[in-house]
DNA sequence: TTCCGACAGTGGGGTCGCAAT
DNA sequence: ATTGCGACCCCACTATCGGAA
């Protein structure tokens, strides 16, 4: 199959606004595949690359390329060309990838080079990912899509479930079952801006501790032990202690989920900063390990011995997680029966955050394990901090923000009545906030550069943010934890904005 | 007809490891 | 030795479609 025919449909594919149609166009490419383009036109549709990440980024793919007049690229040549930029390595290597990089994008036409760019940064922006995938392979091969969906999250990944049901049929998603060392989809949660909010939602809730720290998937096959990341990334080796744990626990066969974190000597637990530096070592972890020791905390069983618990009610999957994890290894709960029984929920939640734990999860206890969704039975509860905040600066959006002014620089007022930097933020705004802000920055602006502009720092931003955290890349040392816009405060001068010595203080436990 | 669940998009900061300087 | 880049952890929020209620 030629690329241009996938640059085409990715082309079609977003122009469209009807998920339905962006379906179908898929389903059609599906079906025209030959079975030895499928392992590469399945992920490059779903806005993939079939190896991953390359190593190449915006500083490669930035520099222009003279290219084709004329289509001929196959994918399977391009699949080649990357599988050859994904195994450079060594001295050289940066020099080797961008000849690669501009031996590619030579032979690709306008069009193909700006479909490549897409894969290659993981933007494709056509509005259709891995669901959408799902949904066309459905309609392409008849299968229902539910089914499509739950062998997807089984399997860990689309492509594998692609290539059988492409190349055998309905029938092939028989196969893709639970499989102790094969990792699946972790389920996510939302969120709830109250424990007596998500209480009143679940109505007969678990409400467990939220741990700040690496979500891991346990496997064990007798000796065999395995863990995995959220995405499903393969950190066995870099986190011995798990290992030893989980061989060190009372079943053969199991799959545990959980959290991956450091406890100081004090029994309380280190920043998230510091146990995911430790999860992020790879070359030395013995010392690491050393200096950082971790340890797995489990909140779920999916299955064990030979049993596949994802269908069953968390009361039961929990259950089996309490027969074969001891307390300390499993995260602390409290049960409630129904919004009656908030107080209890919100003292645990007090509890929690005394130990200085993150928030809460609030989990139905009816509820099966929804692999690989964000499923609306667990609902996370964390403390949300305000403050006013002055915007120093602003730099324009891309996609469907172009010609919009979006990601804000924020100030707090320093000891001297200047503003000092503490981070930026391009979430919380809806639409009709990015128009608005996008004039009255310009209003203010005092110099335009490439990326933004920079103004008179007189525009007040209330703004909602999870924590502090060291920094070194702002001046105050400390910088903001997940920071998004609340409201714009026109009523506040900027005089009466928030200042750093304010923000210190209310987090005497994070040391700039 | 209205509501709501699921998705995609838009990027944030930190840390590590690697290659280049 | 230091710097720059990319990968991958953590993540919030809005807009939109389309099925459920």
């Amino acid at each position: 199959m030629l690329l241009t025919r996938l640059a085409d449909v990715s082309r079609e594919v977003a122009a469209t606004s009807a998920r339905s149609r962006k379906t179908a166009l898929l389903a059609e490419l599906f079906r025209e595949a030959d079975a030895d383009d499928v392992p590469i036109v399945i992920p490059y549709l779903a806005g993939r690359l079939p190896q991953g990440r390359l190593g190449v980024g915006w500083k490669v793919l930035g520099r222009p390329v003279e290219p084709a007049a004329a289509p001929g690229l196959t994918v399977r040549e391009v699949d080649a060309l990357l599988t050859e930029l994904a195994t450079v390595a060594g001295p050289g290597s940066q020099a080797e990838r961008q000849r690669l990089v501009a031996e590619l994008m030579g032979a690709a036409t306008a069009d193909e080079q700006r479909y490549l760019l897409g894969l290659l940064t993981g933007e494709v922006r056509q509005g259709a990912l891995d669901a959408v995938a799902v949904e066309g392979l459905a309609e392409a091969t008849g299968a229902p899509p539910a089914d499509v969906r739950r062998a997807v999250m089984l399997a860990g990944a689309l492509q594998p479930v692609a290539q059988a049901l492409l190349t055998e049929g309905p029938p092939a998603l028989e196969r893709f079952r639970l499989t102790v060392g094969r990792p699946v989809l972790p389920m996510l949660a939302h969120s709830a801006s109250s424990v007596g909010e998500a209480v009143a939602k679940l109505d007969g809730c678990a409400v467990e501790e939220k741990l700040d720290g690496i979500r891991v998937q346990v496997h064990r096959d007798g000796d065999t032990v395995r863990v995995h990341t959220r995405t499903l990334d393969d950190i066995t080796d870099r986190l011995p202690e798990v290992t030893a744990a989980a061989r060190e626990l009372p079943g053969e066969r199991f799959i545990l989920d959980g959290e991956v974190l450091s406890f100081g000597p004090d029994g309380r637990p280190r920043s998230f900063q510091d146990t995911a530096g430790r999860v992020g070592s790879r070359v030395d972890v013995a010392t690491a390990a050393e200096a950082v020791p971790v340890s797995p905390v489990f909140f779920d069983a999916l299955a064990v011995g030979d049993r596949d618990l994802l269908d069953l009610p968390f009361t039961e999957r929990h259950a089996e997680l309490a027969r074969l994890v001891p307390e300390p290894m499993r995260v602390r709960r409290t049960l409630v029966t129904g919004p009656k029984d908030t107080a209890r929920a919100e003292a645990f939640l007090a509890e929690t955050l005394a130990r200085g734990h993150e928030g809460v999860v609030v989990k139905a206890l009816d509820a099966p394990y929804s692999a690989g969704r964000r499923g609306a039975s667990w609902l996370k509860v964390k403390p949300v901090h305000t403050l006013d905040l002055v915007v120093l600066a602003a730099e324009w959006g891309h996609g469907r923000r172009t010609g919009r002014l979006s990601n804000l620089h924020l100030g707090a007022r320093g000891p001297d009545g200047a503003f000092i930097m503490l981070g930026k933020t391009f979430k919380g705004m809806t639409d009709a906030m990015l128009a608005w802000q996008t004039g009255r920055l310009r209003e203010l602006a005092v110099e335009e550069h490439g990326w933004g502009v920079t103004v008179r720092p007189e525009l007040v931003v209330e703004i909602a943010y999870d924590g502090l955290q060291r920094s070194t890349r702002y001046p105050a040392g400390v910088t903001l934890r997940f920071a998004r816009v609340v409201r714009y405060r026109e009523d506040k001068r900027a005089e009466e904005a928030d200042t750093v010595e304010n923000l210190l203080a209310a987090h005497p436990e994070v040391h700039p």
